[in-house]
DNA sequence: TTGCAATTATTGCCAAAACAACTATTTTTA
DNA sequence: TAAAAATAGTTGTTTTGGCAATAATTGCAA
């Protein structure tokens, strides 16, 4: 409905960024660049979302990360996880327990350490994993299109660096 | 509290991050550079509410940035600011909503379309704006520390692609 | 071995994101 | 000019993020 018009909104909303994000009259060092990285992550976000949604899988992208790194650790913790998705532990409680809703995965308490859960994904969670993965994949293959693998150096060493600057 | 053993987590998590995630027999296309800018942008957030924290200043990130637009256009509707800050009218408003609130913005009624408000600082938002500012800029160069236009120009090229590239 | 520190996970609170549905206007067009 | 389309903004729902506080369990040190 109001679609058409929100692009036209968003092209020239772009074009004011440009011009005054852009402009070289600034130190560059004082250009916001953690608006850029915000807009283009939330655009990888709901690309991989409509992905998902258009095959018909009930999952969210984050819901994803956690199955998806869930998926190479059998029976990994939930703190663990939580280090590799790079969410807080609350944050994953909350999310396995839609994951554990949907059937998706189940949470077994640990042999060595009642404090603890091992996560494993149930058959479900398993298929719904196989269908997500190529669609993943070809998301994450659409977003880079047109650049190399110098390219992928250069900007993960910039994303490092920032990384690093803040610790 | 539990905070140097989380940075100890935070290293490993990073270590096989690395070692998984860099791994040469992978093509490069494949490597999930979402999780990467994620985990960027969180720290950059992360910071900045710290410093706005320890300055006493009753403010989120993305207040700032709301903030932040509208002083640099007086008077502009919200979905123009939604716009400018890559973020949904429900979502402006709310913000909006938030530093109504807090009495550091106004909504007045446009002369001339009854649909729209024009967002206008209020003396404490005006206040706050130039008290957060300087914050801010500090906050961007340090994230920035170490690297020069060159890569500023490498990074934001790349950003653009990926954005593009979901267009 | 007792006691304290650390760890795992949960809950509560508030802010924010994405989406749909809705009201009230303004603009278009037939 | 009347009807339809478009626009500005709000509200509701669900999910996620960050932080603090808490319970239960484990590990360590005196």
């Amino acid at each position: 409905m109001s679609k058409k018009y929100s692009i036209v909104r968003r092209i020239l909303s772009q074009y004011s960024l440009l011009t005054t994000q852009y402009s070289l009259n600034m130190n560059f060092e004082n250009k916001a660049y953690y608006l850029k990285i915000d807009a283009t992550i939330k655009k990888i976000r709901t690309y991989f979302q409509k992905q998902f949604d258009d095959a018909g899988l009930d999952i969210t992208v984050d819901q994803w990360v956690v199955l998806d790194n869930a998926s190479r650790s059998e029976g990994i913790s939930q703190i663990e996880l939580a280090d590799l998705v790079y969410k807080d532990a609350p944050t994953v409680t909350r999310i396995i327990d839609l994951l554990v809703k949907k059937e998706m995965v189940t949470r077994r308490m640990s042999d060595t350490d009642r404090r603890r859960f091992n996560i494993c994904l149930t058959e479900k969670g398993k298929a719904v994993f196989q269908q997500a993965l190529p669609l993943a994949i070809e998301a994450r293959q659409t977003g880079w299109k047109g650049m190399n693998e110098k390219d992928f150096k250069e900007f993960y060493r910039v994303l490092d660096t920032i990384y690093e600057n803040y610790q």
